[in-house]
DNA sequence: ATGCTTGTTCGGATTCAATTCGGAAAAATT
DNA sequence: AATTTTTCCGAATTGAATCCGAACAAGCAT
């Protein structure tokens, strides 16, 4: 940001100026959404976006960021209840919500993921990556029998990615031969398989070596 | 494209244009390539791109039909014998063998991957996941026990868009928390409990009972 | 070979969006 | 109410994408 807004005015610009970013993206797409779009919906002239904002880039980051924090925050409190439930029960309930809170106005986030995912994944999602590190993490606590487990950091790196792809995939996807919640309940089985077998296995080991 | 060429040399340049894409977007990222770099590296004049293409857009376009083809070509004749081996090698097998490819060329195709899965996602990749799609059907046939496993649309469908993402995903990420062999260990052997564990189900189903 | 037609190349001119800048308006401070 | 700080703006600048018409090359008939 290029200087930052101290009166109350100036930080309702800034926030009208990512508002307007949102709309303007979910209406055009991130590639044709223009400074003159968003100054507009924004209700301001195009050289405000520049008092704030080094370039349209830094906008859409902001963005991004605000929707990762957001994402986040729609994580946060579900995992109290989601760590107490089967394994099964609990992807497929967090992968609903994710649908829901993309879908909500207009879509804006979906299409702010989709963009999210193209320039700096890394930056831009690594604090949800952790957020949802920290939620397997959780989980793992509170059904010890899971920790048998091998490979549970490259597991989780594969359902994390492979969660939050599915879904944005799915969604974006005009025409997806399968249903959303056919993807969500074979995604979910394919984790409760696995960890079953896994955990199967380890009890096997246990029995002849240990 | 604007038009079509007729002759040799006009061949040869649409050819050199398409060639310098490749390059331009290899050194420069897709965002940053312009339409001078790309003509400069062909060797052509700015306007040449616009006997042949429409917009700088439809050069990217044409780029990424080309790497599916070329991913599809790469597939193809790997399709007998992956068809043949236990599904934890074929699938090892397969994404190492995508992997190799996308780094040929100084990552070329990597970058063209990135790219592709912003801007339309499906009309590009359509053509892979039909070619994907094949290669999971003709596995099934070569493994009738599979066949009994439930939801196999769904579950193929998962799997070849994870399969995809995860690998283009983690070739990207600057500082993977786990390594590229992991990875693929990881989801061959995701799949592999899988699809043991669903067989086992139906067997269990059936003894029960049909 | 020569003239004619069609295909090809080119780079300056044009268009359009991103960004800059300098001064006017509003708010805060004295 | 004068002064200083902050904010806002839109015309001007910049640079990349795209267009266009003249110059050049190839194909072809005579």
């Amino acid at each position: 940001m290029a200087r930052v807004p101290r009166q109350k005015r100036a930080k309702e610009t800034v926030n009208a100026i990512i508002e307007a970013g949102f709309i303007a993206m979910a209406e055009h797409g991130p590639a044709a959404t223009t400074t003159r779009q968003i100054a507009d919906i924004a209700g301001v002239g195009v050289g405000s976006l520049y008092e704030y904002f080094d370039n349209k880039e830094q906008i859409f980051q902001v963005m991004s960021e605000r929707f990762v924090a957001d994402t986040i925050a729609l994580i946060h409190p579900l995992t109290p209840t989601l760590v107490r439930k089967p394994i099964k029960d609990a992807v497929r309930e967090l992968l609903q919500k994710f649908r829901d809170f993309l879908q909500e106005n207009d879509g804006r986030y979906l299409k702010c993921a989709r963009h999210a995912m193209t320039l700096g994944f890394e930056e831009h999602m690594e604090p949800l990556q952790k957020a949802l590190q920290e939620l397997v993490t959780q989980y793992l606590m509170h059904h010890p029998e899971t920790l048998k487990m091998r490979n549970i950091p490259t597991m989780s790196y594969i359902m994390i990615n492979g969660g939050i792809f599915a879904v944005v995939r799915h969604l974006s996807d005009p025409a997806p031969p399968i249903s959303f919640d056919d993807m969500v309940e074979g995604l979910a089985t394919m984790v409760g398989h696995y960890t079953e077998q896994e955990i199967a296995l380890a009890d096997r080991q246990g029995t002849e070596s240990g």
